[in-house]
DNA sequence: TGAACATTTGAGCAATTGTTCAAGTGTTAA
DNA sequence: TTAACACTTGAACAATTGCTCAAATGTTCA
């Protein structure tokens, strides 16, 4: 953040009071990374579809690979990405591993968003 | 999508109808992808400080840099990806361009994610 | 008209992302 | 032990992202 004159605003055009109201009522800086960390997580259409998926019950990854029509491989990195942020929980039954939604909760987002995107 | 052996699992280890139930409750394409699309423009975490920043009213493009602490020209880059995917609009005032919410209704999604993280 | 200034825009760049391919791990059963 | 197979992992790659810098717009006012 350079301090001269072309970084920002240069006279009294800048609004105090404001600037001021926006400071004071700012989320902490770990909560807005942790905010920003979960919805992109949630912004990618494979992830997507996956929770999507895990909905009706736990499925493995084949199965996952199989509602999707995507690679076994690009199935189980993406599945990694969602348990690594805690939205999917793995279970191992001999060969197989079984995935459910770590927090069916996390789908209200789903929701709520739904009805923004619908209007 | 190869359908090869290595493509996906081989045998009757693939629930039939788990996949079906996922299969049969599954969002439209359209509808995940511009889920996706809105999370995806939420999870950043300079837009994210943006759209905070608005909660208590308008501001311009030099107050929200102050707020952020962050050059003019990434914010008005940031403003006008929110711009595009609706989020914020803008109104111009002489030479003072002023954005506010387009839909503080967005910012539910902030409350419910919140709780998310917040555990 | 020209200077000042808030904002936008485009090019350039490093960093991150999502996929594929190939090799690796872990478990079962012959 | 070995083969089969569900799954994971790492490298490689193109595509996308968010920033900076410099130049361009649009508006006001002398």
């Amino acid at each position: 953040m350079p301090d001269d004159k072309s970084y920002t605003c240069q006279v009294r055009a800048l609004h105090e009071d404001a600037v001021e109201a926006a400071r004071s009522s700012s989320l902490p800086d770990d909560e807005v990374f942790e905010l920003a960390r979960l919805f992109k997580v949630l912004g990618d259409p494979t992830r997507t579809r996956i929770l999507r998926a895990l909905r009706s019950g736990e499925l493995c990854v084949c199965d996952v690979s199989h509602v999707l029509g995507m690679s076994i491989s690009s199935v189980s990195h993406q599945l990694r990405v969602l348990r690594e942020h805690n939205l999917v929980k793995a279970r191992r039954d001999g060969k197989i591993v079984f995935y459910t939604l770590a927090d069916p909760h996390v789908l209200d987002l789903h929701e709520t968003a739904l009805e923004h995107v619908r209007e």
